[in-house]
DNA sequence: CTGAAAGCGCTAACAC
DNA sequence: GTGTTAGCGCTTTCAG
């Protein structure tokens, strides 16, 4: 292999503009105290040469790495590419996360390591003396791993904790379940609706309740009643069927319905179309997640969109800007509605 | 922010074994003059220290970077990102490109930058400057695109070329195209259809070509007639459907068509569908791209993938393997066939 | 405000 | 075979 120099470094740029390497070196950093004159010269210099600082030379001055690591899980990661189900989530971590790191100069790698097995830590170790990464941003599961979050603290190594809200090390940044909730509700009111049940998720799940409190908010907030509204599903599509029955079959049949998953919304639609109601005329249906077999489905499922990319373009900003990994208030970022086809103004209104 | 130094460098490593530094390097870089007694000694230490070398300072020290970067088309990843419509190029590409790099000590950088804009040489020039990879991915439709090839050879950086047959400065790596008609259509055949449709694509891609030398030849090897079983469109929906009212309308009505596009499948399809067809019973359809809506259509289609992880991690494994980026042959790899419900035996066995 | 010196962790090139 | 020396390109001291 060809010895592989450096085109241009700062020498170059210090000898064109006629300055010291130090200088050149204020400028690349953005230090304030460098005379005008000078910083125009070495400017000029740097852009006339087209010189770029080498990461791994500032790195190894002890500067930053600018290299940001995401921590994704290897096996669900692994596995969901392989299904090619279309889960966009490492996707959108990328859209908002490299774009992020680009805009302030850095780079991000994905980086893969195992959950559950007993050399997480030895992987992760690796990872960071390896790459020595300015900031780490943590996934699902990860995010709440005391093991990783231990780790990264004792290296001071500043991280986001992705869908985490306990607070403690590293910056928390998650979606506004309530918010969302309430958003989805709030769409189908402004159709007309009175009568929206919520099929929520297990009790175990955090979110579950969120999601539930923000419904029930925003059924308040219009002075519409939710008793024999709720039911409780575990995100499969078995127990949304069994509660998309329950209300129906209940004592205020629900003109329209939100469902916290996917595959609970598609259980509503199935039982719907069973029993002959027409979607959305007889009944409006509202999906928690945006999978794509919620938009290719008849008709395309309005759905709660999660904003996997501003989380981790919030969590990469974060990272950047604060390396100190002081305890902060978890970061809450809204969700967004998209409105497709099984959503619209009960019949009665029509 | 804390000074971050090397926890454990190969100094404490040689000291810990008692041998110099240069030992501890040769055993890191697998040299061979090592005596088994010190690679021992020197494993040891490594492994009781946790030792991990830097990549930044290997590279300043003038040895390989262990990076990799996968250069894609900004545009058309941020668009696809955003669409969210589930095409899961990326997806696959890091799927088989992390992975490889994985397996080999090295990391994969994701850049994006624009083809068509002006600065692309900059943006490249900067990235290499910045990140010194020592390999070079190319994605469509930067493989055949000579500013950044020129450059990467100027530089003297492995690359290869993804979905590229041209021979050139570095490794062409391309699907069989050929190989996936054929793959298709005897799958067809072997389900028992002897008049076998083909949609070709425009002329002025090259694989359109390939893909109809393919189905021509499983068909002649079948001893099966090819006349007026040949239409052409341009891979839009519109085209689709005109080419398939042709088949369909022709002098020897196909029980299967093989479409080159999901669109113009999808076209094929809502034909079918307009004129009584049952599918598969009256006429199987097969369509050439794998994408999301063509597996949760209904019903959901029997198509070709194309192997995007296979390619990556077969770009990878070249370009680590060869630093040299000397011409050498084009590398094909062959194409799979997912089978799903819109195949099946032509009514007429049933 | 600017420059000179030292060194980050590692490997290339030589010596031994 | 193994150790020693000299940097890689940059930023940190610390002087001027």
């Amino acid at each position: 292999m060809a010895r592989r120099r450096q085109a241009v470094t700062i020498r170059h740029v210090a000898a064109d503009a006629g300055v010291s390497l130090q200088t050149v070196s204020r400028v690349i950093n953005k230090e304030p105290s460098v005379r005008p004159e000078m910083l125009a010269r070495v400017k000029a210099s740097i852009e006339r040469l087209g010189y770029v600082p080498s990461i791994a030379a500032q790195r190894m001055a002890g500067s930053r790495s600018y290299l940001i690591v995401a921590l994704n899980d290897r096996e669900r990661t692994i596995a969901g590419w392989r299904d090619r189900q279309g889960t966009d989530w490492v996707d959108q971590m990328l859209l908002g996360g490299l774009l992020t790191c680009a805009e302030h100069g850095y780079r991000m790698i994905v980086e893969l390591v195992d959950t559950h097995s007993d050399h997480i830590e030895r992987e992760l170790r690796a990872a960071i003396a390896a790459i020595r990464p300015d900031g780490v941003i943590l996934t699902p599961p990860h995010s709440e791993n005391t093991l990783i979050t231990c780790l990264l603290e004792e290296h001071r190594i500043a991280f986001a904790r992705i869908g985490s809200r306990i607070a403690g090390p590293g910056f928390a940044v998650a979606m506004d379940e309530a918010g969302a909730a309430r958003l989805a509700t709030e769409h189908l009111i402004a159709l007309g609706h009175r009568c929206i049940g919520f099929i929520a998720g297990p009790d175990d799940y955090e979110l579950s309740g969120w999601r539930t409190e923000g419904w029930l908010a925003a059924m308040a907030d219009a002075g519409l009643p939710t008793d024999d509204l709720l039911a409780v599903g575990d995100f499969g599509f078995a127990s949304g069927r069994a509660a998309a029955a329950a209300l129906l079959d209940g004592a205020v049949p629900p003109t329209a319905i939100i469902a916290c998953s996917d595959q609970m919304t598609l259980a509503t639609l199935e039982l719907a179309r069973e029993r002959g109601f027409d979607v959305p005329g007889d009944l409006s249906i509202l999906s928690f997640d945006d999978t794509p077999i919620v938009r290719f489905v008849a008709p395309p499922l309005t759905a709660i969109v999660q904003p996997i990319a501003e989380l981790t373009a919030c969590a990469v900003k974060r990272v950047i800007g604060d390396p100190a990994p002081e305890a902060a208030e978890p970061i809450i970022v809204p969700a967004t509605l998209t409105i497709r086809a099984s959503t619209a103004a009960p019949r009665s209104l029509a």
